[in-house]
RNA sequence: UCCUCAGUAGCUCAAUGGUAGAGCAUUCGGCUGUUAACCGAAGGGUUGUAGGUUCGAGUCCUACCUGAGGAGCCA
C-alpha cells in the first residue's frame, strides 16, 4: 500500500535534498539528448510530479515501455527545479515499469480531449486532469457535508434503498422484481394480472425516489437527521442535469419551521463552498482557467452575501412587470419555468435566490398550508447555471389537514398509515429539504453537464462500465 | 418523449456536387534542462449505417443509429 506520506502530493512538499520513491501513471514524457522528463501522476494532487532521467540510467528496454499510461515506480531525490513550472522535481536513480500501456491503443493521449469522448473512456477518463479534480472536490465535497451535519449533532440515517410504497409522487420509479419477467405468474380470480404476492416482497416493490419520508420518522426522533445516499428516477430525462441514479442529501428536523429551513440551507451550501475553496484550491483554479473563468469570484461572492429570500406571489410580480417575452407565460398559479428561473437568479439578484410560499396545487401533499388556503410552506433554492438545487418545505403536522390533502391529492390513505401516525403519536412542525449532490458538484466546479461529476453516469441507455 | 444541431485518420478539425487534407498522437531519426518541448520523415480513411438523386456525393434527399444543446419532468 502506498501510504499518504508517500503520495506525489506529499513528495510535491518535500525539502529538497530528501531521498524519496514515487509511484503513478505517466501522463506525459519529454525526451532531450542527454535526459528524459517524465511527468506522473498518481491522482493525489492536481500538479504532476516532473522525474527528470538521466540518459543511460536505465535501460533501452525499459524506456521504451515508459510512455503515457504506463505505471512506474521511481526513486531518487527530491531537488530543486531550475525549469520553470514546479518548484521540485525527482532526480531518478531507478525506473521500473509496473504496468505497460502499449501507446498505438492506449486511449488517452498527451493531448486535450473533449468530455463527450473522454465519456466513452470511462475506465481511463479518472485519470484525466479534468476528471481527477472533479473527484477530488467530490470527495471533499462528500466529507464536507458530514462535517457540517455532526458538527451540528444531526444524525446520519441510512434511509432504505428499496421501498413498496409507490407513491410517493416524485417522479417514474424503476421496478425491483424476482419473479420471471418472460413468464411472471398470474392470478387468474384477478383478470390475469401478475401475482405480485409471489414476488420477493409479497407486493410491488422499487428503488426508492427520496428518503424523505423515513427521514421523518427518524427526526420525530432524534430531532435532528439527515440522509446522503443513492437516489433513483425512471424519467426519460435527457438534459445535462439529470440523471437516472444520483445522490442526495436530505435533512430533517423536528420543531423548525420553513425559516429555520431556510437559514439552514443558506448556512450549509456556503459552508460546502468555504470547505472545498479552502481544501480543494488547485481543482478549483484549474476550472477556473479551463471551463469557467467566473467559478472563483462566484463561489467567493455566494460564500460572503446573503441569499435572496422571496415568496413566489413576489416573483411571479416581478417575472410579469420585467417587460420581457416569455415562452412560458408568467401568471400566478403555474410554476416557473427553466427561463423564469434563470432570470431570477442570474439576471435579477445575480445570486442564489430562495422562493417559499408556492401555490398548494403544484407542490406535494405533504407541505403544509399556509393560512391563505393557497399557498403551501414550500421552498426552492434557485441558483445561477444550475436552477434549482434546492427543494424543501415544512412538513404538514397537522392530522386533518394532512387527511384532507391526501384526498385532494387522490392518494390512498391506508398506504400512509405510518405518516400518519407520525402526526397522531407525538406530532410536532417539522421541516426539511433535499440537495442534489451533483448538481451542487457542478456549482461548486463549473462543469456544465451533470454526467462529467458523477463517477459512472447512468442515463437513458447508458450504464456502461 | 419533443425540437434543433452535429457525426470525415487514434484525437481536434478542414475540404464550392468534381483526385479526402492539416495539426497533434503513433513509429523512425535528430536535438543544449524540457513544460501542449522543438526539427525532419513515414505509416494511418468503406467520410456513423442503409437506401436514393446525379455522368459524378464527405457535400443534396429519406430512414435509422450515435452524440450534444434546448424543452418537459425534477434534485
Amino acid at each position: 500500500m502506498i501510504r499518504g506520506e508517500r503520495t506525489i502530493r506529499h513528495l510535491l512538499a518535500l525539502p529538497p535534498g530528501t531521498k524519496a520513491t514515487a509511484h503513478g501513471w505517466i501522463k506525459t514524457r519529454r525526451d532531450s539528448k542527454g535526459v528524459h522528463f517524465i511527468q506522473i501522476n498518481d491522482g493525489s494532487s492536481f500538479p504532476d510530479l516532473q522525474i527528470v532521467l538521466e540518459a543511460g540510467k536505465t535501460v533501452e528496454e525499459t524506456l521504451a515501455k515508459a510512455t503515457t499510461g504506463a505505471a512506474v515506480r521511481v526513486s531518487g531525490e527530491m531537488v530543486e527545479s531550475p525549469g520553470k513550472g514546479q518548484a521540485v522535481e525527482l532526480r531518478a536513480e531507478t525506473l521500473e515499469v509496473i504496468g505497460a500501456s502499449p501507446p498505438e491503443t492506449y486511449p488517452l493521449q498527451k493531448k486535450r480531449h473533449n468530455l463527450e469522448t473522454l465519456r466513452e473512456f470511462g475506465h481511463f477518463r479518472p485519470r484525466s486532469n479534468t476528471f481527477g479534480a472533479v473527484f477530488r472536490v467530490r470527495n471533499a465535497l462528500a466529507y464536507a457535508i458530514h462535517k457540517f451535519f455532526q458538527e451540528r449533532g444531526f444524525l446520519y440515517v441510512h434511509a432504505p434503498i428499496l421501498t413498496t410504497s409507490d407513491a410517493e409522487g416524485a417522479g417514474a420509479m424503476f421496478q425491483v422484481t424476482t419473479l420471471d419477467v418472460a413468464n411472471p405468474p398470474r392470478s387468474p380470480e384477478n383478470g390475469g394480472r401478475i401475482d405480485y404476492t409471489k414476488d420477493f416482497f409479497s407486493k410491488p416493490a422499487y428503488l426508492t425516489v427520496s428518503g424523505q419520508l423515513e427521514a421523518e420518522i427518524f427526526a420525530l426522533a432524534f430531532t435532528n437527521v439527515y440522509t446522503f445516499g443513492p437516489t433513483f428516477r425512471a424519467e426519460n430525462s435527457n438534459t445535462p442535469r439529470h440523471l437516472a441514479e444520483f445522490w442526495m442529501i436530505e435533512p430533517e428536523m423536528a420543531f423548525c419551521d420553513l425559516e429555520g429551513n431556510q437559514q439552514l440551507a443558506e448556512e450549509f451550501l456556503k459552508y460546502l463552498i468555504s470547505y472545498v475553496m479552502e481544501h480543494c484550491r488547485p481543482d478549483l483554479e484549474f476550472f477556473n482557467q479551463r471551463y469557467e473563468p467566473s467559478l472563483l469570484a462566484t463561489l467567493e461572492n455566494v460564500a460572503g452575501s446573503e441569499f435572496a429570500r422571496l415568496p413566489y406571489t413576489q416573483a411571479v410580480e416581478i417575472l410579469e412587470k420585467s417587460g420581457r417575452q416569455w415562452e412560458f407565460p408568467v401568471s400566478w398559479g403555474s410554476d416557473l419555468q427553466s427561463e423564469h428561473e434563470r432570470y431570477l437568479t442570474e439576471e435579477i439578484f445575480k445570486r442564489p435566490v430562495i422562493v417559499t410560499d408556492y401555490p398548494a396545487r403544484i407542490k406535494a401533499f405533504y407541505m403544509r398550508s399556509n393560512d391563505d388556503g393557497k399557498t403551501v410552506r414550500a421552498m426552492d433554492v434557485l441558483a445561477p447555471g444550475i436552477g434549482e438545487i434546492i427543494g424543501g418545505s415544512q412538513r404538514e403536522e397537522r392530522l386533518d389537514v394532512l387527511l384532507e390533502k391526501l384526498r385532494e391529492h387522490r392518494l390512498p390513505e391506508e398506504n400512509y398509515w405510518w405518516y400518519l401516525d407520525l402526526r397522531r403519536f407525538g406530532g410536532v412542525p417539522h421541516s426539511g429539504f433535499g440537495l442534489g449532490f451533483e448538481r451542487m458538484m457542478m456549482y461548486v466546479t463549473g462543469m456544465k453537464n451533470i454526467r462529467d461529476v458523477i463517477p459512472f453516469p447512468r442515463t437513458p441507455g447508458h450504464a456502461e462500465f
